[in-house]
DNA sequence: TCCCCAATGTTGATGGTATTAACATACTCG
DNA sequence: CGAGTATGTTAATACCATCAACATTGGGGA
C-alpha cells in the first residue's frame, strides 16, 4: 500500500537529499529574510532533525548544495536571455548581464548564500565559466578578455550587491543605463 | 584605588559600549572568519554575557554599530587616497577606487559584514556621500554624474567581492587594470 | 525465497546561542 | 548624605547544531 509513486508516507523517505535542498530554496526563496536553520528545513519536510546528517555532513553542506542549484539556476538565466537577445538581433552580452541583475533582485536571500561563503568556490566556477566565454565572443577587438570579463562580473555583481542593499534603486532601466554606459552600445 | 584612569576593576566598565565595539572589530580584524557571537565579545571584553544589553537592544544593533565603525574607516581610507594621489599629480578617483577594493581584501569579514545585512542603509548613504562628491568631479565631461558614480561604485564593490570570494585572484596590478581599463586613463 | 546488512531515519543528550526577568552595585544629583 | 537610575550580574527559557545509540527498511547474495 506504500509504493505509490509519489508521498509513500513509510519510514524511508524516497529522496530526502532533494527534498531538503528544494525546501531550503523554498525557504530562501522570494523575500526570504535571513538564514535558515536545519531544524527548520527538516521539519518542514517532516523528518526529523538529525535525518540532515544522513545526507550532509553538517549545515555548512547543505547550504553547499542549496547554493549550487542557484548558481545553475543563475547560469540558466544568463544562457536564456542570451539566446533570446541574439535571436531578437541584439546586445546580448548586455542582456545576460541584466539578466545577472535580475535574478540577485528576484532571489535576495539565495544570492547572497551563494556568494556570502569562503568556500563552494568550485562550482562558482562553473557558473563563471559561462560569462568567461560570452565575454570572450563579446569583447571589442583589442581589449583583453580575462579583464574585460572581469570587468562586466564586477560591474554586474557590485550593482546586484548595491541595489539589494538598497543602496541604488532597483530599477531596470538603471540596469540597462549602468551596463551600455560601461559596454558601449554594442555588446 | 580604583580611579585610574585605565583598565579600572571596579563593577562599572567606564566605556563598555566602546570597548565592545573595539573588540568585535578585532575578531572580525585581519583574516577573521565567520560570524562573531555576543557571548564572545562579552567574554573577551571580560563582561557578563547580558551586559551587552545595557548598551544594545539586540545583537543586529551590536553588529550594526561594529559595521558602522567599518563604513567609517573606508570613507578615511578612501579620502586618504584620494588626497595622496592628488598631491602625487594623478588619478586620483582611481586611486580611491582601488583603496575601497585593497580595503575590503585587508578586512574581508568586517567588508562582508558591512554589506550583508539589509538593514543600517542610513550610514550606509554617508559612506556613499564620499565617492558621490568624487564622481561628480571626476566624472568625464558630458556623462551624467549619477550614473557615472554608481557605475564606479558598482565596479569597485564588485570586483571587492569577487577577490574576497577567489573568484577573481586578489592582485594589485589586477585592481588596477580594471579600473583604468572602465574609468579611462585620466580619472 | 529468505535472511542479513548497509542505508536511512528516530530519539535522547550535550553544549552552544540569543534573549528575558529578577536582582545587585555604584555613580550622580538633589 | 540619601535616593534613584544607569549599569552590571545571575538564573532561566527557548532555540540551534551536532553526536551517539537505537530502529526500520529495502535490496542483494545464500
Amino acid at each position: 500500500m506504500k509504493k505509490t509513486t509519489v508521498e509513500q508516507s513509510s519510514y524511508h523517505h524516497g529522496d530526502l537529499r532533494a527534498a531538503l535542498v528544494a525546501e531550503g530554496m523554498r525557504q530562501l526563496g522570494g523575500e526570504g529574510a535571513g538564514d535558515l536553520s536545519l531544524r527548520g528545513v527538516a521539519r518542514a519536510v517532516g523528518v526529523s532533525a538529525t535525518a540532515v546528517y544522513r545526507h550532509f555532513p553538517d549545515k555548512d553542506a547543505l547550504l553547499s548544495a542549496i547554493a549550487e542549484e542557484g548558481f545553475r539556476l543563475l547560469g540558466q538565466a544568463q544562457r536564456a536571455a542570451f539566446g533570446a537577445a541574439r535571436e531578437a538581433g541584439g546586445r546580448a552580452f548586455q542582456a545576460s548581464g541584466s539578466a545577472y541583475v535580475r535574478f540577485a533582485l528576484a532571489n535576495p536571500a539565495l544570492f547572497r548564500l551563494m556568494f556570502a561563503r569562503p568556500t563552494a568556490a568550485s562550482r562558482q566556477s562553473d557558473a563563471a565559466a559561462f560569462l568567461r566565454e560570452n565575454s570572450a565572443i563579446s569583447a571589442p577587438p583589442g581589449v583583453d578578455r580575462e579583464l574585460f570579463a572581469l570587468q562586466a562580473w564586477s560591474l554586474v555583481h557590485g550593482l546586484a550587491m548595491l541595489m539589494l542593499d538598497g543602496l541604488a534603486p532597483a530599477e531596470d532601466t538603471l540596469i540597462d543605463g549602468v551596463l551600455s554606459a560601461t559596454l558601449g552600445p554594442d555588446c
